[in-house]
RNA sequence: GCGGGUGUAGCUCAGUUGGUUAGAGCGCCUGAUUGUGGUUCAGGAGGCCGUGGGUUCAAUCCCCAUCACUCGCCCCA
């Protein structure tokens, strides 16, 4: 075996794997266009700043995730560990506060320095939307609708479930802190060392320990539902709502957080059993100040993003092959002429396999193998005539048809 | 970043209680006379037994380290 890996959590698509990404890929990309979501590309890299002030200084992917690395103009430069805040500042680069609202989809690669697993990778692809610039529930309910109707294209109706919260308002959020504070510092001395680190950072974060300390005084916790200001309730009422009138299955989890710190309102995650401690599968939520923050206009948004990874595991569907016809001539004085043929027949729109080498035993098994319907093969013996002989790979059937009409009998038969 | 498991042919895996030339299946290549694939038969190629170090007369096997994958924690998509 050679020594030539590739980088730890980076992994070559070969043709296979490709494919399923790439169906991931044009199933979200169709779906989302019926949604006027029209795809918009940001760069990979980005000033550090850009994720740096916006992802929040308690989030782990700031504080040891990122990839980040000085130029030669001494420029600190960062390889992008999400979609959103590209978006966000491309929003803001290109003036697009007067275009709003602004439905955008995205995909391609995604680089967190964090312990490969199954489902999470150092670098990674990530499909998503975002929609900014609409301030009511009405667009939750729209990037929510989009993703379940994505996921349900996918297949993955069943082995997926929807969660939804609200973190509420910044006022909420503040008050509810608070009270969550207050709640653990009483048992500040029997939470596991994790969640007294999150403590003093994002107490919120405690909510989905897995510790199963944590858990049981987590149970007797505020319900954040309970610490809404009227606003926020309406909000995420407005949400269920909506949810519920394009019957699209949700449940509550009040104990469902997000690790960036530009999420309010609403926060969704679409999770499975099936993926091991790696369950998410795609999740987003409402983030009105990020735009703010960045130094943009007021302006409000929602998204989420997906793993390509995650959901092509998901997705065993049965990618069928295009299957070509080869053109395999008798002897090697022929190949200068089957090459042409072959040439006029790709022109006219069919798939041609041609082998660069062998005899004909040898590329009439390669046909074989590379599942061919047909073979047109050329002889001298019917050539002088002006003719080819067409088999049907699958019947073992031949006939004898006229060269000139090569292309249209393949066309007729197989295309 | 922390803890557990794994690492032998392109793939899936045996195996050596440390001892000459390390095996199977699949795949790959060649052949079974004339211009015909799939099936069959015969033959063949391909392994520094993940990498580096240590113990030993001797290591693929034991010990240490390291790298990668994997499971859990963490994190998140």
């Amino acid at each position: 075996m050679s020594n030539l890996q590739p980088v730890r959590g980076t992994h070559d698509l070969l043709s296979e794997g490709r494919k399923r990404h790439r169906h991931v890929e044009d199933v979200a990309m169709a779906t989302s266009a019926l949604y006027g979501f029209e795809e918009m590309a940001t760069p990979i890299f980005e000033f550090t700043d850009v994720f740096a002030r916006t992802l929040g200084d308690t989030s782990d992917i700031v504080t040891k995730e990122m990839y980040t690395f000085e130029t030669k103009g001494g420029e600190s430069i960062t390889l992008r560990p999400e979609g959103t805040a590209g978006v966000a500042r491309a929003f803001i680069s290109n003036g697009l506060a007067q275009h709003a609202p602004i439905k955008a989809f995205y995909k391609g690669p995604m680089f967190r320095h964090e312990r490969p697993q199954k489902g999470r990778q150092r670098q990674f692809h990530q499909i998503g939307v975002e929609l900014i610039g609409v301030e009511g529930p009405q667009a939750d309910i729209e990037v929510i609708a989009l993703a379940t109707h994505i996921l349900a294209s996918l297949g993955l109706s069943a082995s997926v479930t929807l969660e939804l919260n609200s973190l509420g308002d910044i006022e909420s959020r503040a008050a509810f802190r608070s009270v969550l504070l207050d709640y653990f510092k009483v048992y500040e001395s029997d939470l596991s060392d994790d969640s007294l680190g999150r403590l003093g950072k994002n107490p919120l974060r405690i909510l989905d320990s897995k510790d199963e300390g944590d858990r049981k005084i987590i149970e007797g916790a505020p319900d954040f539902a309970d610490h809404l200001n009227d606003a926020s309730k309406a909000f995420i009422d407005a949400v269920q709502q909506g949810l519920s009138d394009l019957s699209i299955p949700y449940t509550r989890n009040v104990k469902l957080v997000r690790g960036l710190d530009y999420y309010c309102h609403t926060a969704f995650e679409f999770t499975t059993t099936s993926l091991g401690a790696q369950g998410t599968v795609l999740a987003g939520g409402r983030y009105d100040g990020l735009i703010k923050q960045m130094g943009g206009p007021s302006t409000p948004g929602v998204g989420w993003a997906a793993g390509i990874e995650r959901l092509a595991m998901l997705s065993d569907v049965s990618l069928t092959k295009n299957r070509p016809i080869s053109v395999v001539p008798v002897s090697s004085d022929l190949t200068r002429k089957a090459q042409t043929l072959v040439q006029d027949l790709r022109k006219t729109g069919l798939f041609i396999e041609f082998s660069f080498t062998g005899n004909m035993k040898k590329r009439l098994k390669r046909a074989d193998k590379s599942n061919a319907r047909a073979a047109v093969i050329l002889g001298e013996d019917e050539l002088k005539d002006g003719n080819v002989v067409l088999r049907d790979l699958d019947s073992g059937e031949q006939d004898i048809i006229s060269l000139s009409d090569v292309a249209q009998t393949l066309t007729s038969k197989y295309g």
